[in-house]
Parts: C-alpha cells; sequence; structure tokens
DNA sequence: AAGCGCCGCAACCGCCATCTG
DNA sequence: GCAGATGGCGGTTGCGGCGCT
C-alpha cells in the first residue's frame, strides 16, 4: 500500500481472520477483558497487530454485533444522524444498537451514497465526495497508480491539469460537505463510550434544565458549522458559499425538513448533538 | 466457458486525542 | 510540562464474489 505501516509488523500475519484466531481472540478477551491491545496478540498467541486484533473484536466477535440486513429504521436513522453529525461513524454507529461504525462507512459509501445521489440530495452530486464512491475511487486509484510516485504527491492543481484529468482539479481533501471529523471528548472519557455516556442519565432526565441553557438550533448551527450558518442569518443566505449554499443548504434544509417532521425525533438527536458538543 | 469489470466489505493505514510516568 | 505509549477514529485499499458480455 506504499506507505509504512504503523507499528512493527515482522512475522505478523496479515490479511482476513481465520476461524481459529477468532476463537483463541475471542477466548482470551472474555477471559482477561478489553485493553492492552498491544500486548494482547503476544499473550493471547496471535500472529496479529494488536491493532487488528481490536478491530476484529470491536467489529465482529464483541458479543450483540448484528451483522448484515440493515433495517429501513436503520438507515433512515443513519441518513439523519449523518446529516447533522457528517462522517462521525463512530457517533451514529452508537446511536445503532449492534452495529459498528465500520458497518456504517460501508453501508453508506456504498448503498446510501448511491441511493441519496440518485434521489439528488447529496451536497453536489456532479462532484464526486472524496474517497466516497468505491467504484469512482477506483477507477481514479488505477489511474493514478500509472502516474509517477512523485507526481501523485503533486499539492496543486497544475499537476492534474498537465496530465489532462480534470477531475484531480478538485482539491483531494476538502470534505466541505460535512463538519470535519473530530473528537468530541473533553467532556467524558475515552474509556467512556458514547452510549455509555448518553445513557448515564445525563440524557434526556436532565435534558430539561440543559434545554433551558441549551443556545438555539440557529446558534449551535453556527458555531459548529460557522462557514454554513454565519451566526444570525438563519443560514439561509448564500453568502458564504464555500461549497455552493445553493447545494448543500437545500440537501440541510431537506433532511432537517424531513427530520422535523418526526419532532421527537428530531429533539432526541438534537438534545444528544447539543450534549456532545 | 472464459474474460472482464464492477461492487461490497473486511482489513489496514496514518493521524490525533488522551493517558501515563 | 514533556515525551512516549495507547486507544480510537475516519479514510483508504485490496480481494473475492458476482454479473455481464
Amino acid at each position: 500500500m506504499g506507505r509504512s505501516p504503523c507499528c512493527s509488523k515482522e512475522g505478523l500475519k496479515r490479511g482476513p481472520w481465520s476461524a481459529r484466531e477468532d476463537a483463541i481472540l475471542s477466548d482470551y478477551i472474555l477471559q482477561n477483558g478489553e485493553g492492552q491491545w498491544r500486548a494482547l496478540p503476544g499473550k493471547a498467541g496471535l500472529l496479529r497487530c494488536g491493532k487488528s486484533c481490536r478491530l476484529r473484536w470491536m467489529n465482529y466477535l464483541r458479543p450483540g454485533i448484528k451483522r448484515g440486513n440493515i433495517s429501513q429504521d436503520e438507515e433512515d436513522l443513519i441518513v439523519r444522524l449523518h446529516g447533522l453529525l457528517g462522517n462521525r461513524w463512530s457517533l451514529i454507529a452508537g446511536r445503532l444498537p449492534g452495529r459498528t461504525d465500520n458497518e456504517i462507512k460501508n453501508y453508506w459509501n456504498t448503498h446510501l451514497h448511491k441511493k441519496l445521489a440518485a434521489a439528488g440530495v447529496l451536497p453536489c452530486p456532479n462532484r464526486p465526495l472524496p474517497g466516497s464512491i468505491a467504484s469512482e475511487k477506483k477507477k481514479k486509484t488505477k489511474e493514478d497508480k500509472k502516474l509517477p510516485a512523485k507526481e501523485e504527491e503533486e499539492p496543486n492543481n497544475d499537476a492534474a491539469t498537465k496530465h489532462g484529468r480534470v477531475d484531480d482539479l478538485v482539491p483531494p481533501k476538502t470534505k466541505v460537505y460535512s463538519p470535519k471529523p473530530m473528537r468530541v471528548s473533553p467532556g467524558f472519557s475515552r474509556s467512556s463510550s458514547y452510549d455509555s455516556w448518553a445513557t448515564s442519565g445525563t440524557s434526556s432526565s436532565d435534558g430539561a434544565d440543559k434545554a433551558a441553557a441549551a443556545p438555539s438550533t440557529a446558534e449551535v448551527l453556527s458555531y459548529v458549522w460557522p462557514a454554513m450558518f454565519p451566526a444570525g442569518d438563519g443560514g439561509d443566505e448564500e453568502g458564504d458559499d464555500f461549497l455552493g449554499a445553493g447545494t448543500f443548504l437545500p440537501l440541510l434544509h431537506h433532511q432537517m425538513d424531513a427530520i422535523a417532521g418526526d419532532d421527537k425525533m428530531l429533539d432526541q438527536v438534537y438534545d444528544e448533538y447539543l450534549q456532545l458538543l
């Protein structure tokens, strides 16, 4: 893959997990608990990177994991939460019991993105989201592989222009269609999942107090996404067309309207979102 | 039947926040 | 306060399966 490994992997196995490895990992974690991922492979007798063990456990071996058959309700929720949270898959997954961030991410990139694009509700249908459509990406990857590595790293658009690749004129890493994924954890410890946090009594039971002190939706949005929601204008102006307000704002309004169609749903999701902030 | 291309998904990667000494 | 270790996250890649020609 051309990248240097994050940790030493000499002699470590890679690729798909065997049933035997799964059993070893499951047995070890059930006996010793999660954590100490770097030390786990050695202790459990697995020739795997600790990260790989953690991923395998979190996404497939953990009790309660649901696989496949994402229901319509779950799909709707994913779409709505994505509208609110952007590509924060772990947070979205936290609202879908038994689902993992990886599964939701894959599902979004394969099924939902395509579906929404067909429905014309994506931020910019004629501009592929960075790295989000597998087919587009793969085609591009294949093209890129033909280029010398040095030119691949060319940061500006001149290189793309030289090669006549119009699609490369789009800044490759621009993530303007959603809030940049960022950690939201200053308020709670890393060891507490969003789920446990959200259900630990800080959520809706005392939500009234928080709601009373909570800023308005517009204020929050202007704080979180200042480029899209300049404070005080209600987000309807097209002044800051960082993406193309004509493309994103209707989408957001569409999604907000869809959510607003179920006020309780909106309140619940929004309340949780406020607390995340 | 064989070749080809696309698609879906499991797994890997680097980055970064947080923890720990 | 600092540096190294650790864990978690989102983005990306590669492979196998499937359908089409």
